[in-house]
DNA sequence: GCTTAGGTTTAG
């Protein structure tokens, strides 16, 4: 480091000075070829003392110690002090800290390394002040003064009863026999894990549980502030191998923790599997004897633990399960501080209708295919509180897997059963029962089948964007193939023959008007919010469009006719009459014996009326006017037809009241009656405005043109039937639910016409759902929950 | 500066 920095004073006389040292001094640090050397080519006056044995009074003058070298740690330097590094021997089932000092600090951590076998003299004894921490030995050793001396070993060859092979140059204790306060080296079988979570000190913590062939089962703490050097686990019968770490007595159970210098490798536990090391670490050490660990483990695991399905897909996810999903994300975006969203598929299609959370376009990242969405392919995933940082991290494209995900069923009443309601999914916050979620390679060969599905899918997505008209009506629209909760659910269909894409509301307002668009949107809001008011009475003629009146401005015409009420006679029509009430008839029409079909009716109140009219086809309310016919104000119906009520345009009805024209009809309708008296019928119309909204825009469209097709009604029989009234009040119950927010309100696939209109000398751009029929249950809430059983 | 967590469900 100091010869890349030319500018710096003395920069080669430290090592001088060393060398210099060296050469006066014993060499401190002796090699040895052999491990038997060890106990031979030492001084003969050193004794031999356990570590064991050591005590703060120990005598250790031509004393030696042996053990392994199980930690090391990096040399320390600062101004003040001279360099020290601090290691911990270890010798059957004791541990001791040792600090070399000096050079000899320097020496050592040149030349021995980890696992090594040393032996160690001319050191001082002194109490240890981490015993309350490391559960070391309550001494200390110290490596400074001139007669400090390591002989080290560095390719021991274990004798232990474990897994290791001659190139091994580690020990692996079988979990059933660990001690108390050992460094050790296991192998594991992962049967639990958490991914790595913040603690509230400096690091991220993994907690997991490891077994092995001796049964033991054992927990590990993993902390480490890099969340990379974590193991990387990605499911229950993983492999994972452990170096250097402590053996600790929590509640009893032995415990596995990591100490300086660990690491750590994990292997996928499938047999058959290539075993490929996962680790952050390029230098790890990985040899043949490792390769048979990992088999051994493999093939032990697989007599062990029963086939489980190792992660649920979307088609087999059941209404308030936890389970593990392994997913590709296709987009996400932040929902708040707390929560993102992501939008995840696995191929696979959900029985349950799933929620789709509609966010902001530009809030999104990534692109989630509607034709997937569609075909409850996409997964909305909310993830929760300590989990947003990592899932901030992901890229669309990514393959997950998201642990302990809750599928959650979007409307909890009571009234609404399961069925129908939409499913979410939540990775809530905490980390209890492993919630989290973590990448899984590309490459990683358990995710190969899942990435051919996706292909096979994406393939099919791609194809509706050669913008081949047939298979794009065939990819939106729902078979009735489809799962049956979906149709038994509530969805709207293209009945035009227009072949044109689907575009987004965005789109829709860039575009000159008049066109026709197709949409996928969701209706916010509508108009007028009773439904009574949607009833309008239309002029086909002039085009004037009204309200239908109310009963109390019909009876005061019927009253108004009564007031100056004298008989009246007309050469066309025979009267007779009871009381104050007159009833015409054709004479044409008795001579043709249709005059049972329609009436005249004098001198009758609105109630009167609906009384006769409900057992007569047609009857016409008159007055008499200087002892003429003529019909009531046109606020009132001109014609009762049973139940129904019809009405002439003041604007383009005849003012006066002539014969009617009876020739040549047989049947009479209310057609031919508005014909016969000169009146332009109006029609019944129902209008109402939607507030339509996609992921790029809204818009507000009127629907009424084909508003009869859309409601599955005739506006004429919602005037009168209290079925049909239902029926819209039920259809726009489903469009936007009461109370629902928009990620509960269904997408309708609609086609929009666009068109101007000129008020007041302004120009205004209008739209039209034209061509949409909804489809699906329309069955009131309580009837449904007997269909659904 | 040398701890942190120590499996066991949010409640959106």
């Amino acid at each position: 480091m100091r010869r890349q920095n030319p500018q710096e004073k003395n920069p080669f006389r430290e090592d001088l000075t060393m060398q210099h040292a060296n050469v006066l001094r014993a060499m401190p640090i002796h090699t040895v070829k052999c491990a038997s050397d060890l106990d031979t080519s030492v001084p003969q006056h050193l004794q031999r003392i356990s570590i064991s044995d050591l005590k703060l009074t120990s005598d250790c003058v031509q004393r030696s110690v042996k053990g392994e070298v199980v930690q090391k740690g990096p040399v320390v330097s600062s101004r003040q002090r001279e360099h020290m590094l601090k290691a911990a021997i270890q010798d059957k089932d004791t541990s001791i800290n040792v600090i070399f000092f000096g050079t000899l600090a320097k020496d050592f951590s040149q030349t021995v390394r980890q696992g090594d076998i040393v032996l160690l003299s001319g050191f001082t004894i002194s109490k240890s002040p981490t015993e309350q921490t490391d559960r070391l030995h309550p001494c200390l050793l110290e490596m400074r003064c001139i007669d400090a001396c390591v002989h080290v070993y560095s390719s021991f060859v274990s004798a232990g009863p474990a897994v290791v092979s001659s190139e091994s140059r580690y020990t692996y204790v079988p979990l059933s026999e660990l001690k108390p306060s050992r460094i050790v080296n296991v192998y594991g079988v992962v049967t639990f894990f958490k991914q790595p979570f913040p603690t509230k000190g400096t690091d991220y913590c993994s907690t997991l549980k490891i077994t092995d062939q001796s049964d033991a089962k054992v927990s590990c703490t993993i902390f480490s502030e890099r969340l990379d050097d974590h193991p990387k686990i990605f499911r229950i019968g993983d492999i994972i191998r452990l170096h250097r770490v402590k053996t600790q007595v929590f509640n009893g159970s032995m415990t596995l923790l990591t100490t300086l210098g660990w690491s750590t490798v994990t292997f996928d536990g499938m047999t058959d599997s290539p075993i490929e090391p996962r680790s952050s670490s390029r230098t790890f050490h990985f040899g043949e004897s490792d390769k048979r660990a990992v088999e051994a483990l493999r093939q032990w695991a697989a007599r062990q633990i029963p086939a489980t399905e190792p992660t649920v897909p979307l088609s087999s996810v059941q209404t308030k399960m936890f389970f593990d999903l392994t997913c590709q994300l296709l987009a996400k975006a932040s929902i708040d501080t707390r929560c993102i969203l992501l939008k995840v598929w696995d191929g696979t299609k959900c029985p349950h209708p799933m929620l789709n959370v509609a966010v902001a376009p530009d809030a999104l990242e990534g692109e989630a295919k509607t034709s997937l969405a569609r075909e409850n392919m996409i997964a909305n995933v909310l993830v929760y509180d300590n989990h947003v940082e990592g899932a901030s991290k992901l890229k669309p494209g990514m393959f997950l897997r998201l642990f302990n995900l809750h599928a959650v069923a979007q409307r909890a009443s009571e009234e609404s059963a399961d069925c129908v309601s939409p499913l979410s999914f939540h990775l809530h916050g905490g980390t209890s029962y492993g919630k989290g979620l973590c990448v899984i390679p590309s490459e990683s060969p358990e995710l190969q089948p899942l990435k051919r599905l996706l292909e096979s899918h994406a393939a099919i997505a791609s194809e509706d964007i050669v913008n081949d008209v047939t298979l794009l009506e065939a990819w939106y629209t729902p078979p009735e193939t489809l799962g049956e909760e979906l149709n038994k659910d509530f969805y709207t269909v293209r009945t035009c023959e227009h072949t044109v894409q689907q575009v987004t509301l965005a789109h829709v307002k860039r575009c000159t008007t008049p066109v026709v668009c197709h949409v996928r949107a969701k209706v916010k809001s509508y108009q007028p919010q009773n439904l009574y008011q949607c009833l309008k009475l239309f002029c086909p003629q002039c085009t004037a469009l009204v309200e239908v009146p109310n009963d109390e401005v019909i009876a005061r015409v019927f009253q108004d006719a009564l007031r100056g009420h004298q008989p009246c006679s007309e050469h066309w029509a025979v009267t007779s009459s009871m009381d104050s009430i007159s009833m015409h008839v054709s004479c044409e029409m008795v001579l043709s014996n249709t005059h049972t079909q329609l009436l005249f009716l004098q001198g009758v109140t609105l109630e009167e009326m609906c009384v006769i009219s409900a057992a007569q086809s047609n009857v016409v309310p008159v007055r008499s006017e200087d002892g003429r016919m003529r019909l009531l104000d046109f606020s009132a119906p001109f014609l009762f037809r049973g139940d129904k009520r019809y009405y002439g345009c003041k604007q383009c009805s005849r003012s006066t009241f002539v014969e009617p024209e009876v020739c040549g009809v047989e049947i009479w309708d209310e057609h031919n009656v508005a014909k016969a008296l000169g009146v332009q019928l109006m029609q019944y119309a129902l209008l109402m405005k939607f507030e339509l909204e996609d992921e790029t825009d809204s818009l507000e469209a009127l629907i009424w043109e084909d508003a009869e097709r859309f409601f599955h009604v005739s506006a004429a029989d919602t005037s009168a039937c209290q079925d049909s009234q239902d029926k819209v009040q039920t259809t726009v119950d489903r469009l936007h639910p009461p109370g629902s927010s928009m990620a509960q309100c269904p997408w309708l696939d609609l086609c929009l016409c666009t068109y101007t209109v000129e008020e007041n000398g302004k120009i205004q751009v209008c739209y039209q759902i034209t061509n949409t029929e909804t489809r699906g249950n329309f069955y009131t809430p309580q009837r449904d929950q007997l269909s659904c059983g």
